[in-house]
DNA sequence: CGAGTTTGACCTGCGC
DNA sequence: GCGCAGGTCAAACTCG
């Protein structure tokens, strides 16, 4: 009986092309065969009889550095589930008759969307070919052969990654004592393995039930704000009322009202909202236009047609109050931007979107000119973005975009256009919820811890607001970082270079919607600051505390929530998680966030004042 | 030849 | 009113 165990890594990122491995030095028994298996082969399919190499999912971010736990025991004459199935891949080299089995292609998961973008040129030098003897080899640029010509693995070991290679199945003695260690080392391993595999499933499931709270939650700020937009019109002057003493308590600076930022939302949205913009918009014309194209008179229509035309109309001149009092100073803040920070070589990350760039420019502070462009994928698409280094880090794209599109998008595209519009809706949230809700920069630091790390910022600086998401950092989820104050994170799980397919970019819409209702709880609790640069950064840990501080102060919510997470829990659908369709579970948190728009209707006419009365309202 | 890019001119808002 | 900076336009240019 021959046992051994070793431990490699194989560091085969950013160049896939240079792996091979080299197991001679370590597996010189011929008779042992290799598994390649992913965490979900391991708990599957039993492969202790064979070197066992574990292969961590890859994505497009995290440098796949690929430990690889190797059991030997060569029992596996004893256990018939070591016999490959259909799908495995055996292999018989005329010299050494080793098999392997279940031989991973570690390159064909990069056919995940996540790395779409990596050139297939690389995959295809990862070829597997047969030598003359009908053999499987690896081929690579980086392959190293040896005397005879014959190619061999070469092994690039991370010695620092506790690589036990001593234990070959050469050296195993016949001593039953060393041989019973190694086997309990062994085991003690796979142990530990599928004590993580666990721990993962642990971590699915947390993360599972988060999402579908932040999905509730969405959804009633969503509600939130067909509420407020249902207002009279009373209710409007009294908001530009509002608006300009916020404006002359504030030195000048402005923060956008709801219906000056209605032009950030998504079609879809409008879906799913038809009264958002029942009180200004015709719904034909909402259909045929989208957000961000407002109703025109016959007048403006002969005025502005060339504009029109080009699909300015929505962003160029700002026209949402019908009122001729509104100034211009506040015109000019009823564009509200999402600004993403994502690492990255190319010109422009890739969003899923045509752009055709219009101009560039050098701007001040910042040695990198700043290009701009414009949507492409449909005529009069008013939605543009810029795109800038950063003047710190050149590696760091910074890319913001402005408008909403007035066209159906590509799948590709709605990641991040679903994650813009929920930025700016988070924008907009803040400040009708309560007047200084957004101006407020510690709001929640008496709520929540604050933290250091920057993940998403909202500056409501003028001119214009902004939401900024940084995707170029990686926060370790089980370390919750130290806060500063004013600041309320949201930790993306990947800083994606691709974000259109990214799933974090998939889940800022949530997350998102989870901070904009915190912030909505929380922005009545609130004495109005100073105004400036407002900050708030944001972190699903301290929006889970917050939302934690909001259930338990307000029991209807307490009620409604658990109704909503129930109904979602409840179905055994995962997609329906994130669309929750229960109508218990919906008319409660209408319910509740009636409750909540009136208090926030309250606070708002408080004048930029807090009143005593709390966003939580307890029965 | 059409689509996209470049680049200087022009427009607008803001601060002094 | 002037200058500055951001943003946009549009003719010239490039590329496939």
């Amino acid at each position: 009986m021959h046992r051994s165990k070793t431990s490699l890594s194989l560091d085969l990122w950013p160049n896939p092309s240079g792996f091979s491995i080299d197991l001679d030095p370590l597996l010189h028994d011929p008779s042992v065969p290799i598994a390649f298996l992913t965490q979900s082969q391991l708990t599957t399919k039993p492969h202790h009889n064979c070197a066992l190499f574990l292969v961590n999912a890859m994505d497009a971010t995290t440098p796949p550095t690929i430990q690889f736990p190797v059991n030997f025991n060569c029992c596996h004459d004893q256990d018939p589930s070591f016999l490959p199935s259909d799908d495995d891949v055996v292999v018989d080299n005329d010299d050494d008759k080793r098999k392997v089995v279940g031989e991973m292609d570690f390159f064909a998961q990069r056919s995940n969307k996540l790395v779409d973008d990596i050139d297939d040129e690389e995959v295809e030098e990862e070829e597997e070919e047969e030598d003359d003897d009908g053999n499987l080899i690896h081929t690579s640029d980086s392959d190293i052969k040896d005397s005879a010509g014959r190619t061999k693995l070469q092994l690039n070991v991370n010695t620092g990654l506790n690589l036990l290679t001593t234990n070959t199945s050469s050296d195993i003695s016949n001593d039953g004592i060393h041989c019973n260690t190694e086997d309990k080392r062994a085991k003690d391993e796979v142990a530990v393995l599928q004590a993580e595999v666990e721990q993962m499933n642990t971590e699915n499931q947390r993360l599972r039930e988060m999402l579908s709270q932040v999905t509730s939650n969405y959804n009633t700020v969503q509600m939130h704000l067909v509420t407020l937009m249902q207002q009279p019109p009373d209710a409007k002057a009294e908001e530009q009322d509002l608006m300009k003493q916020i404006k002359k308590s504030n030195g000048g600076l402005m923060v956008p009202s709801p219906r000056q930022l209605m032009d950030l939302r998504l079609p879809a949205v409008d879906i799913d909202e038809p009264s958002l913009s029942s009180s200004d918009h015709s719904g034909s014309e909402i259909a045929s236009k989208g957000f961000g194209l407002r109703k025109r008179d016959s007048s403006e229509d002969s005025l502005d047609q060339g504009s029109q035309a080009q699909g300015w109309v929505a962003n160029k001149v700002p026209r949402f109050n019908s009122s001729k009092n509104v100034d211009q100073t506040e015109a000019t803040m009823r564009k509200a931007r999402v600004s993403v920070r994502a690492r990255s070589e190319a010109t422009m990350i890739t969003d899923g979107c045509q752009w055709r760039k219009y101009g560039q420019k050098m701007a001040k502070g910042n040695p990198c000119p700043r290009a701009y462009y414009r949507c492409t994928m449909a005529a009069g698409c008013p939605v543009r973005k810029q795109v800038q280094r950063c003047a710190e880090d050149r590696t760091i794209l910074i890319t913001t975009y402005e408008g909403n599109h007035n066209h159906p998008l590509p799948p590709a595209a709605m990641a991040m256009a679903s994650t813009t519009s929920s930025a700016a809706r988070m924008l907009l949230s803040g400040s009708m919820s309560s007047a200084d809700g957004l101006m407020n920069s510690n709001f929640l630091t008496r709520t929540i811890l604050p933290c250091s790390s920057s993940m998403a910022t909202i500056s409501a600086s003028a001119p214009f607001p902004t939401v900024t998401l940084d995707l170029t950092q990686t926060p370790n989820p089980l370390q919750f970082p130290r806060l500063t104050p004013g600041q309320f994170q949201v930790p993306f799980p990947n800083p994606p270079q691709n974000l259109a397919n990214s799933p974090a970019a998939a889940l800022l819409p949530q997350i998102f919607g989870q901070a904009l209702h915190t912030q909505s709880k929380f922005s009545g609790l609130q004495m109005s600051g100073d105004v400036g640069h407002q900050h708030l950064q944001i972190s699903l840990a301290e929006t889970v505390n917050a939302a934690t501080a909001a259930i338990a102060a307000d029991p209807n919510f307490t009620a409604a929530l658990a109704a909503a997470i129930t109904s979602i829990i409840g179905s055994s659908q995962p997609n329906n998680a994130a669309v929750p369709n229960d109508n218990a579970a919906t008319a409660n948190l209408t319910s509740v966030t009636n409750s909540s728009a009136n208090n926030a209707t309250t606070t708002s006419n408080s004048n930029n004042k807090i009143t005593n009365n709390s966003s939580f309202t307890a029965n």
